[in-house]
DNA sequence: ATGGTTGAGGTTCAA
């Protein structure tokens, strides 16, 4: 069987339903994580997902921002949400679903962005970016016996040199800088975590999956960054048979300003 | 020199 995974910043899933729609009918993953959903979850569009075919919902939402939600055709067990760091954020949300033999547990998270100055002392959000990391530094693919893993989701940071669009000009800025960056290098290094992505594109290819809603023409100037990510445990890795950055989402109608990134395993 | 855009919700904050 293949199972078809998806994940997007949506970035206000109740004004996105259109571009969601489209995406899931082009598309049709088995399963969807969305971040920044930017709603509670009784305004959570439910039903319209419903009618979609994605009938198992595990949501986390909050009003106004952040919120993640996962949306399923296969049924999700054992739900969970955590609140890292108890500040009251909606920022994680799990479930485990079967895949062939396996069963996995699903991690989809939204990273803090930071804000802009990258210094722990003079900048609460990034100080709360960094314990953040740290605390997911001890989420192990393993933690579950019998049970594998995929993390996925907007971790608000790029952290190889190809993941931006200028490695130089870019180590001074919130999401690209060495703390932010060697924290998710450790964790991938170590081989607790694979970067689903990478060992599908390896380096020197550029991969991007957010380009800012403040530059002039997007596409032009494509000065995008990898804000968002597939991991998954080391006994997952080979039954990857592709990864899918969806680009052209971003010039969609009202687009998000990230895009979707589709895997696909076998198994 | 510290820009530029978007969204939610409420006249500002977060990204």
């Amino acid at each position: 069987m293949q199972l078809t995974l998806a994940t997007w910043n949506i970035n206000s899933v109740r004004l996105r339903m259109p571009i969601v729609e489209k995406f899931l009918l082009a598309h049709q993953p088995d399963v969807l994580c969305l971040q920044e959903t930017k709603c509670t979850n009784d305004q959570f569009p439910a039903e319209p997902l419903n009618a979609l075919g994605y009938v198992h919902q595990a949501i986390n939402g909050q009003k106004g921002y952040h919120g993640v939600a996962i949306v399923s055709k296969v049924p999700l067990e054992s739900i969970d949400r955590r609140d890292h760091g108890n500040v009251g954020h909606a920022r994680h949300v799990s479930a485990t679903f079967v895949a062939g033999a396996k069963t996995i547990r699903l991690h989809n998270f939204y990273v803090p962005a930071g804000g802009d100055e990258p210094n722990r002392e003079i900048n609460p959000k990034f100080a709360h970016k960094l314990d953040y990391v740290e605390e997911m530094k001890s989420l192990h693919s393993g933690a579950e016996p019998g049970i594998s893993s995929i993390l996925v989701g907007d971790l608000n940071i790029a952290p190889l040199e190809h993941d931006v669009w200028s490695h130089k000009q870019l180590l001074k800025i919130v999401s690209h800088t060495p703390v932010e960056t060697d924290g998710l290098k450790e964790v991938i290094a170590r081989g607790d975590w694979l970067d689903l992505m990478r060992q599908h594109a390896p380096e020197p290819e550029k991969l991007y999956t957010w380009w800012s809603y403040r530059a002039a023409d997007w596409a032009a100037a494509d000065k995008g960054r990898r804000l968002d990510h597939v991991w998954s445990s080391p006994d997952l890795g080979p039954h990857l048979s592709s990864i899918e950055i969806l680009k052209d989402a971003r010039g969609w109608e009202k687009p998000s300003d990230h895009v979707p990134v589709i895997a696909r395993l076998q198994f």
